[in-house]
DNA sequence: CCTTCCTGTGACCACCCGGTCACATGACCG
DNA sequence: CGGTCATGTGACCGGGTGGTCACAGGAAGG
């Protein structure tokens, strides 16, 4: 958690500093990320890093949580959005590529979600990654639910298995276009658009359609 | 690349290194392994392994690719054993769990895998990560191959989907159980084998559904 | 004016890192 | 024996680390 200075500090100069250590450990990780670095690009002493945050850890859960909720926030509309008028897999393909898109557009919350998603220490994981996890559970669980009390998915659905798939390919769909190794055959950094989203559907849809209702 | 002195060491000399390195490595991860630990570990001095690989980068990317031989020796009787005389879902999950107890019974390749995994550093993950994922490819896509030709996966289907698929799970699969933050509600944990078998049927079923032939 | 409190600062600390290199050891051979 | 070569060693190097702390600046309040 932050200090109470950190919360009375103007707002530019925490944005500075929030900016400065995303970048960093977005692109070099925990681990490797330096805090000399993260106060020379915010501007600031490194001892006053120190005044804002009880250490290195706790301002990397400080970072690894603002970009959980920045992202929510920009997926919140889709969350909220889906009514059932449409097919769910149809949906489904729809935020995903909006869900591609927002981290083809923000390198520094991609690069955050990364570094989370890929932080090999357990104490770390366990400060950093458990509670993103319980953010995306809590965001997707009453959407899936609503979709099975609509009757767009089956009736007595797997949610629980269905919610686990999506958690592995939630972060997989973010980072792989842009993660050396992570891309099979299916790719998702195809040039043109209309590529990308067959290829979404091509990755989505097999796994959707045991949570579909049969046709009849 | 191993220096050519490396190649002439004796077994046991060469087993201490690679054991102390995957177990170093695996543990923290490439950029906070420490080679004084290696050297220490290993019961062999710093100068040494500087005889034996051109840096840490190299003695990382022997590491990788050994470890990835191991498991993928581990794994070859599964892979050439598929004959199509069972249902390739009860198949799949037969190798699964195979594959799931091989790295809980396995720690170092385990944690070996993770760090190769979970390595940010781009041009660490082209040395490492990127020849992993095509040994991967080329063990699995020849039985997917077969299976479409025995019928046991229907005729038609997107292999390349597939694939994709699996590329994401197999990993996945391997460090969930032992992975803060990695796991959904369907756990691989578990403590009776029964029910860690049946989620690993919750989780891989739905994704085969659409590959098999459909019922008529 | 002085005092008090909060905030900002960067030199400094002990520590560890990957990598080097001058030297020791010893096997092999003429 | 002396000479050569492959191998083993660990003190040493420059550099970066997270974290500390004595001090400076300035606003508030008497």
């Amino acid at each position: 958690m932050p200090t109470s200075t950190w919360t009375r500090l103007s707002p530019v100069r925490r944005e500075r500093v929030l900016v400065a250590a995303m970048d960093e450990f977005g692109t070099h990780g925990y681990s490797t990320g330096s805090l000399n670095v993260i106060a020379r690009e915010a501007g600031v002493a490194k001892g006053s890093l120190f005044q804002y945050f009880e250490g290195k850890l706790d301002l990397f859960a400080y970072v690894a949580e603002q970009t959980s909720l920045r992202v929510y926030g920009a997926m919140q509309p889709w969350l909220d959005g889906y009514d059932g008028s449409t097919e769910f897999s149809r949906y489904l393909t729809d935020a995903l590529e909006a869900w591609l898109d927002y981290f083809a557009r923000h390198p520094l919350e991609r690069g955050v979600t990364a570094a989370t998603n890929m932080e090999l220490d357990p104490a770390v994981r366990n400060a950093v990654r458990v509670p993103v996890r319980d953010i995306y559970l809590a965001g997707l669980r009453p959407l899936v639910e609503r979709a099975v009390e609509t009757g767009d998915l089956r009736k007595g659905a797997d949610i629980d298995a269905l919610l686990s798939l999506l958690l592995v390919l939630l972060p997989h769909f973010a980072l792989a276009a842009h993660t050396p190794g992570l891309e099979g055959p299916v790719r998702l950094a195809g040039e043109h658009p209309e590529v990308r989203r067959a290829n979404i559907a091509r990755l989505i849809g097999p796994v959707l359609a045991d949570f579909v209702p049969k046709e009849p």
